[in-house]
DNA sequence: GCCAACGTTGGC
DNA sequence: GCCAACGTTGGC
């Protein structure tokens, strides 16, 4: 089982939004990243776990713990033109970009702010991803080491 | 709103 | 393959 961390803009898609889905459940698309589209391509197994990141927003930080509910599949709102992720380029022959669906399992029991985070980032979190300067990966992994630690702060 | 840092694009 | 220009991200 791995560990991720996926960040949303709460002003697009929130907590709140995911908590009155269906099921809890979403489908995690609209990623334009290579990086980020790898990760969701090649290395999500259904029964990962991932943090949720509330980004550009006036408290970031970590507001939950979704599961991985589906490895990632073809991501089709690049194929929708009247999507704000279209993608002109996009063949659907050769799909390159993808998503996985997310459950929400439970709200962390406090935000896990940014700050928060910082103020280990030289020893217990010493090379998480989300804390390099200029980060700007909305997909990211974690090992399980950060994972229990940040856990901890709960 | 600002700006640093980064990814992508396209000319050469 | 290089790199300047541009667009985007995201914290502040």
């Amino acid at each position: 089982m791995k560990y991720w961390l996926l960040k949303t803009e709460p002003s697009t898609f929130s907590i709140e939004d995911l908590e009155q889905a269906p099921q809890r459940t979403t489908s995690w698309d609209g990623v334009r990243n290579f990086q980020a589209r790898n990760m969701l391509r090649d290395g999500m197994r259904a029964g990962d776990r991932a943090f949720l990141y509330h980004s550009s927003c006036k408290v970031p930080g970590i507001v939950g713990i979704v599961g991985i509910v589906s490895a990632g599949y073809p991501d089709r709102s690049a194929f929708d033109p009247k999507d704000p992720h279209f993608d002109p380029a996009g063949d659907p022959r050769t799909p390159r970009w993808y998503a996985v669906d997310v459950r929400l399992e439970r709200r962390t029991k406090r935000v896990i702010t940014l700050e928060d985070l910082r103020r280990h980032a030289r020893l217990a979190l010493d090379g998480l991803v989300l804390l390099r300067t200029g980060n700007r990966l909305s997909v990211m992994p974690l090992t399980a080491a950060h994972w229990h630690f940040i856990l901890s702060l709960e």
